[in-house]
DNA sequence: TCTGTCGTTGACTGCATGGTCAAGAAGCTA
DNA sequence: TAGCTTCTTGACCATGCAGTCAACGACAGA
C-alpha cells in the first residue's frame, strides 16, 4: 500500500471515530469524508462500504464503554444494586454515546463486531437478571428478551428524544427501575 | 364549487381517513391520492398542504377514541384503577392507532385541532395523576411533565419497534405501571 | 526523469420524499 | 353546443442520502 493511502486510511479512522462519537453511527458518510479530508469515494473504495468502516472503527469506539460497565458492576456487592446499576449505566450509556446506543440498538445486525459487543453486554445483564431473580429482589416475569427490550425502547427514546435534560433522564429512569422489583 | 371537485373532496377525505387510519398521518399523501383515484396535485390544490388534509381529518380519525377511553376510565372507581387503566388504555391506544399515536407524540405541534385533541387526553390524565398522589397510591415525584413524556416514549416506541407482539407490549406496560405506585 | 500502477476525485445514478405549476381536461351556463 | 371557468394532471424542482466509476493525479521504482 502506497504512503498516502497509508496515511488517508488512518485519517478516515480518525475522522470516523470523531465523528460517530458524536453523530452515532448513522451520520452520513460525507461528513466522515469532510472530516477526515477525503472524498467520499476514497472511504468506498478503502472499505468497501459503511458497514465496512464501522467494523473498522466500532471496537475503538464502543468497546471500553461496555467494559467499564461490567467492571464496575461487577464489583458491587448485592444482587439488586449490581442489576439496577448495570441497567441505569446502560441507560445512561445509551443517553451519552449515539454510538453505544447504535451498537445496544443492533442498527446492523449483519455486522460481526456490533454483535459481539452487543452480545458482551447483554451476556452480563442476563447474569445479573438470574442472579437477582434467584435472590427474589426481581420480579420472576421478567425475561431476558424483556431485558433486550428495556434496553432497546430506551435506545429508540434517546434517538427520538433529544430534548430532555440528563437529569430528567436519569431521574425517569429510576421509575423504570422500581418496576422492575418485588415489592414484599 | 364544481360538482366534480365536491366528489373528490368527500374521496380524498375518506381516503386519508382510510390510509392515516392504518398508516399514521406521516403516510406520503402519494399514498392518499392514489386510494382516492386522484393525483396529489389534486389534493394539495385542496387542502392548501399536507397540514391542511390531516387537520380536515383528525378529528374524525382520533377524537372517538380518546373520548372512549376518557368515558370508559371515568366510569372506573378507585384513584390507582382509574390512574393506571388510563396510562394502560392509553398506551394500548398508540399501539393500536399509528394516526392516535401521532396525534399524542404531537407530531404536528401547529397543528390546532390536534393539539386541542391531545391537550384533551393529558388534561384528563393530569387530573387523574392528581387525584392518584393525593389518595396516596402513586409516587409523589412524578410530575404532570413526566406523564406527558411516559406518553411520549411509549410513542416513540411503538413507532420503532413494530415487531412486538401485542401480548408481549401489554405485559410489559405493567412493569411500568408498577413502578409508578407507592409501595407501603 | 520517466512511466506505469495505484489512488483519489466528484459528478453521477438511484431512491424516497415534500411540494409546485403550466397545460390540458372537464363541467357548467347561456 | 360554444365557450368560459374551474379542476386535475403528472412531470418537474428541491432535498438528502447511499453507493459507483471514468477520468484525472500522484507516488515510486527504473
Amino acid at each position: 500500500m502506497r504512503a498516502d493511502a497509508r496515511r488517508n486510511v488512518e485519517g478516515i479512522r480518525q475522522a470516523a471515530l470523531d465523528v460517530f462519537r458524536t453523530g452515532g453511527l448513522t451520520t452520513p458518510l460525507d461528513e466522515v469524508a469532510r472530516a477526515a479530508g477525503v472524498s467520499k469515494g476514497t472511504i468506498y473504495h478503502r472499505f468497501g462500504s459503511r458497514t465496512g468502516l464501522i467494523d473498522a472503527v466500532v471496537e475503538d469506539l464502543v468497546a471500553a464503554r461496555i467494559d467499564t460497565i461490567i467492571e464496575t458492576v461487577d464489583a458491587l456487592d448485592g444482587p439488586l444494586p449490581r442489576f439496577e446499576e448495570y441497567l441505569r449505566r446502560t441507560w445512561l450509556l445509551q443517553f451519552d454515546e449515539p454510538a453505544a446506543n447504535d451498537v445496544l440498538m443492533r442498527v446492523l445486525p449483519d455486522s460481526e463486531p456490533l454483535t459481539t459487543l452487543f452480545e458482551r453486554a447483554c451476556h452480563f445483564g442476563r447474569r445479573l437478571l438470574h442472579e437477582a431473580q434467584s435472590a427474589g429482589v426481581v420480579r420472576d416475569d421478567i425475561t431476558p428478551d424483556d431485558l433486550v427490550t428495556l434496553i432497546l425502547e430506551r435506545g429508540v427514546i434517546v434517538r427520538a428524544c433529544d430534548q430532555q435534560t440528563r437529569d430528567d433522564y436519569r431521574r425517569r429512569l429510576d421509575f423504570i427501575l422500581r418496576g422492575l422489583r418485588t415489592h414484599r
